[in-house]
DNA sequence: TTATTAATTGCAAAACGCTTGCAATAAGTG
DNA sequence: CACTTATTGCAAGCGTTTTGCAATTAATAA
């Protein structure tokens, strides 16, 4: 896990997203590479302000501005994914995981990751029966967990 | 459905709401009976804004802050519900309604109802697999539209 | 009916998450 | 190295929601 291109320390590998990035035109900064690694470090949903918060300690010089950017950007070519977690803030996590899907507690907050394919039967009859194709990348469920029948 | 308890016109039947409320010491004010009047009367899913504004074509007195409150209490109480369509602001209904789900269209922003047997395996499912109790009042799903495609 | 009292309101200001305009900076290129 | 333009930090702004507080008012007792 722990990178060898050692821009700033603990830096994942970046060739992907070297690749990525300079193919469209765009730039390899410092910032974009501290918040992609703190996306990927995270192992799971991160907020905006987590992010910025996380990569402060060992650059306080970055702007909360600079992470939403990013964030944008970053969304936009596909690398991180949003997932909207219902607690009036929007997080993110890295497009390359698997377990878009995550079961919210809403007594102890815990996230639960779901398997991809537990929703595709529900996907499939949204197709057949309203012609919705929905967009399961995005997807919360709210409810309470084993713990907290 | 037009009530008959007329405090103010249109409003709806009053008595389940004066005892749920006066029950744990609450008060009856207009505000409150109007705003939840307007949410009844939204048939749908209907923002703190929206709800603020119809009001204050007859009723101009009031606050978007009585409104906030007053939806944080009929929440408490459970006459309502909310759901958060992902567009940056949170909507209502009343929790007596049937089509508790919507599918949002990122595209065009069409919401289109849902039966509620809609989810049932996969609520199933959930609790099959996870021991996860969904609670499926507060879903919105996001994808493309049967004319967004 | 009036007096009492605590819940509720309106107001103004602030909190919150996020966005934007702009001048300064710095990444990529020749 | 010089040049160009994407990117940054800053500060200010946005829309939604929350909050402190004094004034008001619903519910209750007298």
């Amino acid at each position: 896990m722990a990178g060898s291109d050692k821009i700033v320390p603990n830096m994942v590998q970046n060739k992907d997203i070297v690749a990525h990035l300079s193919q469209r035109g765009y730039r390899i900064t410092p910032q974009r590479l501290m918040i992609l690694n703190a996306i990927n470090g995270a192992r799971g949903h991160i907020s905006a302000e987590e992010i910025y918060e996380s990569i402060c300690q060992n650059y306080p010089g970055l702007n909360i501005s600079t992470v939403y950017r990013t964030l944008e950007l970053l969304k936009e070519i596909g690398l991180v994914t949003e997932t909207d977690m219902g607690d009036g803030r929007v997080r993110f996590h890295s497009a390359g995981h698997e377990h878009h899907h995550h079961l919210v507690c809403s007594v102890c907050g815990r996230v639960i990751d779901l398997d991809e394919e537990m929703l595709t039967p529900l996907t499939t009859t949204l197709k057949e029966k309203y012609g919705f194709c929905a967009d399961l990348q995005h997807m919360a469920i709210f409810g309470r967990c084993k713990s907290c029948g």
